[in-house]
RNA sequence: GCGCCUGUAGCUCAGUGGAUAGAGCACUUGCCUCCGGAGCAAGGGGCCACAGGUUCAAAUCCUGUCAGGCGCACCA
């Protein structure tokens, strides 16, 4: 398989370090991992690296001088690689391709198709990803819809990059949270059959409690009135929380996120695997009896404090849950846990660390994202959400208003742990304002220009039949260093689980495009007169108008059949990187809009 | 009080220890006679919160200060 190109090219100073290194010329004790990148202005070169700096206090020279030394052997050894190296102070080594070389990333493109931008760097690891886990006690609001989005870009980075992923969102189906919505949704029941209530001071306020009892007092009639309240609100629990959790579900399908597993936590009691799995901590003594209730002593791996995992009455603490919880996903086998959480819950972080290191796991084996607020705007007035009053904004409402794609997109545009400010106005837009279309515009525009290609006879090319030259001008090559960069953001979104990273090169490339489309014509003319002219020639013609005043001067270029067939091969390839990038983001790439 | 996160252009934010710190919005000035103007070009705008330190090199790492957010339950 064909290499990236600038892998080739820390491959070349890779063989250049061992072999001053080996002649002596250079006292390298070890080999520093050599960082390439494009530099920050084009005109320093196609590729920029300051490994010589960082070997300069190991090697006791100047950085210059080391510099010195490794473009010579570079432009000795590779200088099929190299049109020429430069030394730059303080140290830097720029390196230019020779221009032709870049049209292997065009080919490679074009051979891998909709595989561009995949590798294997995960080596088929095993990662369980646990994301979204809302109570099922209400729907879901805009902050599950931000971990949502993420989490399954996550999995598709990570899955595009050579690891095995699992998804799996945690059901908190037992415990105080559902009892309180059992009791809110009893209280409004009976409200509903015109009985004396006493709603729960901290229970569920919204109004979709009202709904559910509704339909519990359709089903059941007033049979949970005669029942001990007990008894009532536990079905009243079970049954709300299944609609709820049905109505998640449903939120998340027209969302277009999906999961392999429901782990449900009352399984985990009905399994006696909580017990089972404080058994084991106590027998490892990292679970003591204090004051009467059971301590999980996760001081002993970095915790502030030890936690309380079953409590004087001989109940469970969530902790007890979460800890026997993630055992079992340890016990299934992967490698890394990766947990995606509202940024409300850092606290726990160092608690659940604790547990995997208790069962004999790394600390790094669990991973922990945290996903910071949304705010949602309107125009530029912020939406006020008061949870206390259960009114916010749901996930379904903004799917309505802004479509999924939107959505999907603002949610990924900021890093995770920063908040997020959501323009609704903004975001169903249609405008270049608009970074989602902005983005999926260059996508239709491209598939819009083959379209007519088509219509016109004119053959779209393989980039193998097109004139090399034509390629490798300035403004195609910024193009396809541009794309020559996506596996590499992939790859490096992919290991930092950071998708935001996709979202700005795709609005980068985008703009790119747009910028090129605007200026060069790809097609012929179907005035043929237009054509005749030479290449560059420029026209003047004045503005008819009352003013008459101003003369302006356009360029047209004169498009031959061989420039034609080199920049639709070239476009093709542009568009099918932004289809990749737009479809690890789980947004659609369309051919019309 | 302790811990975590965040302070970068007027606003919203990028920026794996590297060269002259970037983008979008907003503002100003322009660009449609042919492939989608749902687009493009140009311009102004910055003690990277502050102070020390580490380094050949700091917006980035360390320490402290200030400001904002969030956590500190035998609640989930």
């Amino acid at each position: 398989m064909e290499k990236i190109l600038q892998n080739q090219v820390i491959e070349a100073i890779a063989v250049i370090l061992s072999t001053v290194k080996e002649s002596g010329e250079l006292r390298v004790d070890t080999i520093p991992t050599i960082v390439v990148e494009p530099p920050k202005r084009p005109e320093w070169g196609d590729f920029s690296s300051s490994v010589a700096m960082t070997l300069a206090s190991q090697v006791r020279q100047p950085p210059l001088k080391v510099a010195e030394l490794l473009a010579a052997g570079l432009r000795a050894q590779f200088s099929d690689l190299f049109d020429h190296v430069n030394v730059v102070p303080p140290g830097f080594l720029n390196l230019t391709l020779h221009p032709p070389r870049w049209i292997q990333v065009l080919r490679m493109i074009q051979d891998k198709g909709s595989l561009y931008g995949t590798s294997h760097i995960g080596k088929g690891k095993r990662i369980l990803l646990e994301f979204v886990s809302a109570n099922p006690t209400g729907p879901l609001h805009v902050g599950h819809g931000r971990g949502a989005a993420l989490g399954q870009a996550i999995a598709r980075l990570l899955k595009s990059s050579g690891f095995s992923v699992s998804r799996e969102y945690y059901i908190n189906d037992a415990g105080r949270q559902l009892q309180l919505l059992g009791r809110s949704v009893h209280a409004r029941y009976r409200e509903h059959w015109g009985k004396p209530s006493s709603f729960p001071e901290d229970g569920y306020h919204g109004d979709y409690i009202k709904i559910v009892a509704e339909s519990v007092a359709k089903t059941h009639g007033q049979t949970l009135l005669d029942d001990s309240s007990d008894k009532a609100e536990t079905l009243c629990a079970q049954l709300a929380s299944q609609m709820l959790l049905d109505r998640i579900k449903e939120d998340l399908a027209t969302f277009g996120v999906e999961f392999e597993t429901w782990f449900s936590e009352t399984s985990l009691h009905t399994a006696g695997l909580i017990q089972q799995s404080l058994d084991e901590l106590r027998q490892k003594r990292l679970l003591i009896e204090e004051e009467g209730a059971w301590w999980f002593r996760s001081s002993q791996f970095g915790d502030e404090k030890d936690r309380v995992a079953q409590k004087q009455d001989g109940s469970y603490t969530y902790l007890a849950a979460d800890i026997a919880y993630h055992q079992q996903k340890l016990e299934r086998g992967f490698d890394t846990l990766i947990n995606i959480w509202g940024a409300d819950h850092h606290g726990y972080i160092p608690r659940m660390e604790a547990t995997v290191q208790a069962f004999g796991f790394a600390k790094e084996t669990l991973r922990i994202v945290l996903v910071q607020m949304v705010s949602l705007r309107r125009g530029g007035q912020k939406i006020e959400m008061s949870k206390r009053a259960g009114e916010f904004v749901t996930l379904r409402e903004v799917i309505d208003e802004v479509g999924p794609d939107a959505a999907k997109f603002f949610f990924l545009m900021r890093r995770a742990d920063t908040h997020l400010d959501f323009d609704l106005d903004l975001a169903k837009q249609h405008s270049s304002d608009n970074p989602v279309y902005y983005v999926q515009y260059a996508h239709a525009r491209l598939a819009s220009l083959f379209r007519v290609a088509q219509e016109r006879q004119v053959r779209l090319p393989v980039i193998q039949d097109v004139d090399q030259v034509l390629l490798i001008q300035d403004e195609e090559l910024g193009l396809i260093k541009t794309l020559a960069q996506y596996p590499l953001v992939i790859e490096s979104s992919a290991l930092a689980l950071e998708p935001h990273r996709v979202t700005f090169y795709l609005q980068e490339l985008a703009a790119q495009l747009h910028a090129y489309y605007n200026k060069n014509r790809v097609l012929p003319s179907l005035d043929p007169e237009r054509d005749t002219g030479g290449t560059g020639e420029n026209i003047k013609f004045g503005t008819s108008g009352n003013t008459g005043a101003l003369n302006q001067e356009l360029r047209y270029e004169s498009i031959s059949p061989d420039l034609t067939a080199a920049r639709l091969a070239l476009l093709r390839q542009v568009q099918t990187v932004i289809g990749n990038g737009l479809s690890l983001l789980g947004i659609s790439a369309p051919e019309k809009m």
